[in-house]
DNA sequence: GCCTGTGAAGCTATTCACAGCT
DNA sequence: AGCTGTGAATAGCTTCACAGGC
């Protein structure tokens, strides 16, 4: 909301530069505890506060602030709803911006439940699978068409987000099914590298390899042992 | 750091120190990759190809390798089936290991079902609802317990690993009871950070994060683009 | 030639520590 | 006194580049 920029304006028009991928993580963890404090009533937060429950250190808390180029006061810390408006300036898309997602099974309506409630500005608002049974179904507001359908819809949309949970087998596939309507990034849940064109950007949210690794740090014959997570 | 390698064989008997997460990961993702190959029959495989479907450098490959204490030979690259026994050795416990999920929603119920063919040193053995519907019903093996019966269970089978794919609301009690019960690593899917002991691991698959983090890369009005996902 | 194994260099991310402010 | 903002230091991870081997 607020665009004031520190003191000395060089017209710094934007934000800085991109944000890192880790850094993009942690704001939208921020703003997703920042709006837990809202509901405390809480108007003001300190790097520290908002470090113990995000759990990272508050350095880090104050960095990631930075490259938002956005400022607080040393005495009443940050201003959540000034801080919540920062962070959604640089997450999310001018005119809004929406996801389709491609498997309506456990886990693709688990997903689409997910983010029907809130996530106002980037919503899942088409589901697809190959399974006639599937096709036609409104699940939590989103409607599921047959694969066939997918071009058409996705451009009608102007989707720019796939989500892919599909079989293995079926991920490639989907994936460039996507691309070629238009997408421009990919969350992946096949546990399956998808090769894509290099400006689509591919996320892989790979569960076997989560649950391997916590098992071998669960295990802890190794020394090391870090809450790591956030990429 | 290291013990001496060189030519004349130290009885070595376990390998180098503990590995990091992303290391880990990467070594659970070779693994995959392998078993692919061998259904390819393919008998060994080159840093260089191992690198390529796995989407990282040959370098990094090798690296990785090198943290297992495992070896190649550069005429023939790595044997496949040994290169499998080596991460085995890394990855897999000893005797074994144990997962139990809870939350038997669509969530969990995808999961159970992903773990349920595979896996056969890592399987889950138990899943826990609070919804009575949900309880004593067995789905693709794994048989569901009331949460009240979650200590016992657990603790009858020795298991090390939680899965949470609860509602926010109720996944820091949820993650109580797993620790209270013995479990030392925790695999959460709800959006909130736990907070337990700090000797247990916790890994946090966060799927808002990560569709935000695809949305903000897919506008790319960034410069950075990068097929990063692997923590 | 083309591989592996690896020291060294290069990057990136995080933390330290302190100036500056109120 | 206690906070933010940030240069500097550190730590961690990845890549380079080349020795050594067949």
């Amino acid at each position: 909301m607020d665009v004031a920029q520190p003191i000395a304006g060089r017209a710094e028009s934007s934000e800085a530069t991109s944000a890192s991928a880790r850094t993009v993580g942690r704001l939208s963890l921020y703003r997703r505890l920042l709006y837990g404090l809202i509901e405390a009533k809480a108007e003001n937060v300190y790097s520290h506060d908002l470090a113990r429950i995000a759990g990272v250190t508050a350095a880090q808390v104050r960095r990631d602030i930075m490259a938002l180029g956005h400022s607080g006061s040393p005495v009443y810390g940050y201003n959540v709803r000034d801080l919540i408006d920062a962070i959604g300036l640089v997450l999310d898309a001018e005119g809004g911006q929406c996801a389709a997602l491609v498997g309506v099974g456990n886990l693709g309506r688990a997903i689409i439940a997910y983010f029907a409630s809130r996530r106002p500005r980037l919503g899942i608002v088409a589901g697809f699978d190959s399974d006639p049974g599937k096709v036609d179904r409104v699940i939590h507001g989103c409607h599921c068409y047959p694969v066939a359908e997918l071009g058409r819809v996705v451009r009608e949309h102007g989707v720019g987000v796939g989500i892919v949970t599909v079989p293995a087998e079926q991920a490639q596939q989907v994936a460039e099914l996507l691309v070629a309507a238009g997408v421009r990034g990919l969350l992946n849940f096949a546990p399956v590298r998808l090769t894509v064109s290099p400006e689509v950007y591919v996320e892989d949210v790979d569960i076997t390899t989560s649950l391997e690794r916590v098992a071998y740090f669960a295990r802890g014959d190794a020394a090391t042992r870090r809450r790591d997570s956030r990429l």
